[in-house]
DNA sequence: CCGGTCTCGGTACCCGGTTATCGATTCTAC
DNA sequence: GTAGAATCGATAACCGGGTACCGAGACCGG
């Protein structure tokens, strides 16, 4: 599946809790199409694919779809995670409520510094870092977030496959050299940021250049 | 152009300033390729819509690459930008050094606490929210990233686009609601949790039903 | 100097994501 | 009950990104 088809899911399933909470029960394809940027076309073809079955002039039940897509995302499964550098990056994704969302329960925070070891966030205890691997081995905690300076993600990262992590959620800046088999998923802001900056240079010429339409 | 494509420019980028400083001159189609998990020709292809030339049997000069895609980009600039919302996350940006790198110059910092107002981070002072119209209006702002919380963040951005602002990048989780030509930049960092999710499950029922090569 | 090899530039083809279309089904209105 | 509208499911057509391929230029070794 390619990351375009994913991210639709992704954001049917965010539209769908938002209309939930509105008191809606069945949403029509094209009305998921239209806050996507496609035609409904697409968006019944992504729902025939998960064999989701809608009903002419109604629509399709939010709480199938609800069900079918996060299964197929596995975000029901509440895989425990650890989290490893509690700077400012790190204490604000303790702090969201993602992880839930996602289908991961953060389940220890780890830091080497002696100032923030022992103090807790949100209710989760820091870890002393030298404790790491003991404590994952023990709990079986098979994914990762590393939060924490790009020189030193390397050898963390490295420790914690030794420990049996398997996935990790990069925020370093660097690419993560890791053995076969192994997941790792750079979350990179400045990609973010770049293409805002490619998007205003292209809006800025499109208007120079008078519209076209 | 696509996401993925732009994505792919980005990547190509970040590539080069590593190559560069490894002492590096020139870069060959397939090097970039592997490391995209695409084709010397699909790279060619992108480097000639740029009309970028290289010389066989030597490549490309890496430092033509860097100002042709950087100009592309439009990161050349230093288009300044304000940040509204210093919290954990807001501060995480602020000491990061990924402004310059996308062509911003994070010049103006705001919060509506008056437990950090007056404070500085990184050098900037954080100023009172209230007083936020003026000094954007003044310094003629255009950009603006919103790290605040989700029920406060449509009333930050109407007032930001009455100020002139005409770009965000937003990492409240809530849908902007703003005028035709107002470029909103969402920062899902659950997408990026979500992505690792499916891409565990895949991998597990892969690995179960075992390796088909 | 010349064949061999490497890599670029351009072209043709392929594939899969997207859209368009049409028949089938269900609900509403009268 | 029947006409009409709305929406689904399926299939076909379209389009553009990606790959394969080939000829041309550049460097190397002998
Ligand atoms: N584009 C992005 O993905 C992006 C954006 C912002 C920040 N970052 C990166 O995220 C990282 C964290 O940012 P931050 O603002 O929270 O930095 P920070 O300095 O506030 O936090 C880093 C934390 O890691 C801890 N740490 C250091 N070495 C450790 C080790 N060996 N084991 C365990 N913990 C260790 C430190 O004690 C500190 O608490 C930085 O590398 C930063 O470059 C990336
Ligand atoms: N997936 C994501 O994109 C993601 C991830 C993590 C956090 N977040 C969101 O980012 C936001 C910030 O996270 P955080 O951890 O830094 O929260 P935080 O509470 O630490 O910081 C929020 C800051 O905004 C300030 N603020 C509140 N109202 C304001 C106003 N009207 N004007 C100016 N400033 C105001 C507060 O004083 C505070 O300093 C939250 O909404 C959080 O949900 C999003």
């Amino acid at each position: 599946m390619h990351r375009e088809t994913l991210q639709r899911y992704m954001n049917y399933l965010l539209l769908l809790t938002k209309l939930k909470s509105e008191g809606r029960a069945t949403v029509t394809s094209d009305e998921l199409a239209v806050r996507e940027g496609v035609t409904g076309s697409r968006v019944r073809q992504d729902l025939s694919a998960l064999r989701i079955l809608g009903k002419p002039r109604q629509g399709y039940r939010i709480a199938d779809l609800e069900i079918l897509i996060s299964s197929m995302l596995d975000i029901l499964s509440a895989k425990p995670v650890a989290l490893v550098g509690i700077g400012n990056l790190g204490r604000a994704l303790v702090l969201s409520d993602i992880w839930s969302h996602a289908g991961f329960d953060l389940v220890a925070l780890f830091d080497a510094d002696p100032a923030v070891i022992g103090t807790a966030v949100a209710g989760i205890p820091v870890r002393d870092a030298a404790t790491m691997e003991r404590f994952i081995q023990e709990q079986g905690i098979e994914s990762a977030c590393l939060a924490l300076p790009a020189d030193k993600a390397q050898a963390v990262a490295d420790r914690l496959v030794n420990a049996g992590v398997r996935a990790f959620w990069n925020f370093a800046l660097i690419d993560l050299d890791v053995p076969a088999g192994i997941i790792v998923e750079n979350q990179r802001l400045e990609q973010g940021l770049m293409a805002l900056s490619f998007r205003i240079a292209k809006r800025n010429s499109d208007q120079a250049r008078g519209p076209q339409d």
